[in-house]
DNA sequence: TCTATATAGATGCAACTGCATTGATACCGG
DNA sequence: CCGGTATCAATGCAGTTGCATCTATATAGA
């Protein structure tokens, strides 16, 4: 009757509850960036990227590689980035169909504005909640589920 | 210079582990969902909580509790639901406002159709990538994560 | 009872996402 | 050099989400 491709009540507890609390964990950090009138989490990942590539910047399909955004996805947040000026979009010279994306001043303020609040919640929701060794155990857990399976 | 909020290196490591993962994982649950024409796992929740609750059904309000969808996402969620035919809107005797939402055979159906590929994602993504002990390791650390935070 | 407030659920509208496709340039084999 | 294919990025359209608000009923308090 049970094929054997059906999870162990231990995975399906797992599971549920990576589901559960990423989701919840999400929500309160994004809530409290809203709370503060600050750009949502997706805006920080970028800029975040961005800051740390420096005056050089990135490539749309390298900020895919480092996020999880979808391309379309990708493409229209940095619309919406370079409208409110917080990029810039500039033409690449070895290769016509591309551009680079260089983070501004205003970007990187933002981005400041934006991880005194992020980094708070972090610290309430996680940091405070465990102990170093309970982070580094978890931590390494999470690693063996991340696709593909990398070393750690 | 550094506040006291600022999260641990550790904190931050962990987050950013909890937060690609967990995307991951529902990105690739959802697209083994797609692969077999069925529904999103959102479907999959409230078809879920639905069956636990039998014939008595559940009032839109529990679902909310037990899962964590907005109102209004819910609201539009259960109006496609029984739109496909999948679960039923009763009229509630002692609150005039409110309704109570019953699975239907072909809800129960859908399910379990769903189950067979989302629980072959749960084995493949988690099942098979951690011990047992492992597994309750993780649960555990998980659900120190929770809000509120709750006892096991 | 009558009014004020609270709760259950739906909805208009704007923003965002997913999907498929397009436009443009690069690269590769003959 | 040329045609076919691959890659980079943008976009039309439909479906979904978030926000605010709305309708309807219930409950509490004067």
């Amino acid at each position: 009757m049970t094929e054997k491709t059906n999870p162990s009540p231990a995975a399906i507890k797992t599971w549920a509850r990576l589901m559960r609390v990423s989701r919840q964990l999400v929500e309160r950090a994004e809530d409290a960036l809203k709370d503060s009138s600050l750009p949502p989490l997706a805006w920080h990942d970028v800029l975040h990227e961005l800051a740390e590539a420096g005056e050089v910047g990135l490539r749309p399909f390298q900020l895919i590689e480092r996020t999880l955004f979808a391309q379309y996805n990708l493409s229209r947040l940095l619309a919406r980035l370079e409208a409110d000026g917080l990029v810039e979009k500039l033409r690449v010279a070895d290769d016509g169909r591309g551009q680079t994306i260089r983070i501004t001043e205003k970007g990187r303020e933002t981005r400041r504005r934006m991880w005194a609040v992020y980094g708070r919640s972090i610290t309430e929701l996680v940091g405070a909640r465990l102990s170093n060794d309970d982070l580094e155990t978890l931590s390494a857990l999470l690693g063996r589920l991340r696709h593909p399976a990398a070393l750690e």
